[in-house]
DNA sequence: TCCTCGAAGGTACGAGCCGTACCGTATGGC
DNA sequence: GCCATACGGTACGGCTCGTACCTTCGAGGA
C-alpha cells in the first residue's frame, strides 16, 4: 500500500500471507476474517481467493508464517533429560497463541487429508518425528537403551501422550509433573520393556 | 406437532433433544443448525435458548441420545486379546458417523472446560477408562502383568495412541495392523518394561 | 512506442447462520 | 376463574463466506 504503486504475483502474495499470519497471532483462527485479512494487506478478497479456495487453505499457508522457529534437538547426555526438555518445549509451543492457532487448524482441517498433509508440513510434524528419533538413536549408542527401543511407534508415543493431555484437560498448559510421569511412567519404562522377549511372534 | 396441544417442560425438551440428534446423524454437528433442529423439533429457536445457551451445549446434549449404547467389556482370557478386542470397538467407534460427530464436538468444546467436561460425561470417558482398568486388574490376578502395571497412564496409553492416528491420518479408520502394533509394539511392552525397576526415585 | 491481455482493485450481492427481541397465546398452578 | 410462566411465531441485526461483475493498472510483445 505504498504509493500508488499495484502489487503482483509474488509480491502480494507474501502481503496477504503476513497479513494474515497478524491476524491469525492477533485473533486467533476463529477470528481470522478473510474481510480483514484483504483489508490488513490492502487488497481485497479477490486476490485471496485466487490462490487460496479456502479460509482454512489461507489459514494453513499463514501458520507457515509463524511457525518458522526451529527448535534445536536437545542433548542432554542422558535419554531422560533429553525427553524431557524435548516435551518441555513442545508443551511451550503447544500451550501458546500459535498453539492454539494449530489446534484450531488441526481441527478445521480434520475432514480433509489435503489440507491435513500441508498442515503437517508446515507445523513441521517431520522435524519433531526426527527429533525424537535422533534421541533415541543417541541413547542406544550410548548403551542407554536396547535398539529396540527405536520404533516408529515409540518415536511418536510422547507427543501422542501430550495431545491426549490437551483433548482431555482443553486449553491451558500441562503441568510439569505430568510432563515428567510421562518420561518416566510410560516412555522410559516402554523403553525398558521392548528389551525384553515379548510373547508374540 | 400431534394435535394442537402444546409441548411443555420435560416433553419438549425431549424432543427438541430427539431432533438434535437426527439432525447429528444426518448433517453431522456442522450441518446441525439451530434453524434446522427447531423446524424439526416442531418449535422455535426461543425454546431452544432458553435451555442451551450456545449451539456446541444442545450438540453435546444431543450426543448424548446418541451414544448411550453401552459396548461391554471384553473378557478373552488374555490382557493381549482383551486390548486388542477393546481397541477395536473403540476405534469402530470413532470411525463411524458417531465418531465423526464426537471428534468435531471435541473440537468445539477444545476451549471451554465446561462443555468439555461435559461431552467426556456423554461420551462415557469415565466407562471407557473403567473398561481398561478393568482389564489390567485382570490381567493381575491371572499373574500376566505386574501390579505396577495398573496405572492411569497406562490405562489412557492406547486409548491416545489411536486418538493420536486420528490426529495424523483424518477421517478414515485405523487399519486393524495399527491396532495390533499398538498393542504389541507399545502396550504390552510397556505392561512388561513397568515390571522392572527403573532409574527414578 | 503502442497494444493487448492477464491480473489486481472496488464493490456489491446472495445465502446462511447465530443469537436476540417482541408480542400474542396457551397451560398449569393457585 | 386468574395469572405468571413458558411456548409459538416471526422478524431482525450482525456477521461471515464465497461469487460476480466491472473498471483499472502493468508488463511484455509487436
Amino acid at each position: 500500500m505504498s504509493g500508488g504503486r499495484r502489487r503482483r504475483g509474488a509480491e502480494l502474495e507474501q502481503a496477504i500471507l503476513r497479513a494474515a499470519a497478524e491476524e491469525l497471532t492477533a485473533s486467533g483462527y476463529g477470528g481470522m476474517t478473510m474481510d480483514k485479512v484483504a483489508r490488513r494487506a490492502g487488497t481485497n478478497k479477490n486476490a485471496i481467493y485466487r490462490r487460496w479456495p479456502q479460509r482454512a487453505a489461507l489459514g494453513i499457508a499463514a501458520y507457515g508464517h509463524l511457525a518458522e522457529t526451529l527448535t534445536p534437538v536437545p542433548d542432554t547426555g542422558s535419554l531422560r533429560g533429553d525427553a524431557l526438555e524435548l516435551l518441555r518445549q513442545a508443551d511451550a509451543t503447544w500451550s501458546s497463541p500459535r498453539g492454539a492457532v494449530l489446534r484450531d487448524l488441526l481441527a478445521a482441517a480434520a475432514d480433509e487429508p489435503v489440507l491435513l498433509e500441508l498442515l503437517r508440513e508446515q507445523a513441521g510434524a517431520g522435524a519433531v518425528n526426527a527429533a525424537w528419533r535422533a534421541l533415541l538413536d543417541r541413547a542406544v549408542a550410548r548403551g542407554e537403551a536396547p535398539p529396540e527401543a527405536v520404533h516408529p511407534r515409540v518415536v511418536a508415543l510422547p507427543m501422542a501422550l501430550l495431545r491426549g493431555e490437551y483433548a482431555v484437560r482443553g486449553v491451558p498448559a500441562v503441568p510439569d509433573e505430568v510432563l515428567v510421569e510421562i518420561v518416566d511412567e510410560v516412555f522410559l519404562p516402554l523403553v525398558r520393556g521392548r528389551g525384553l522377549p515379548g510373547r508374540h511372534g
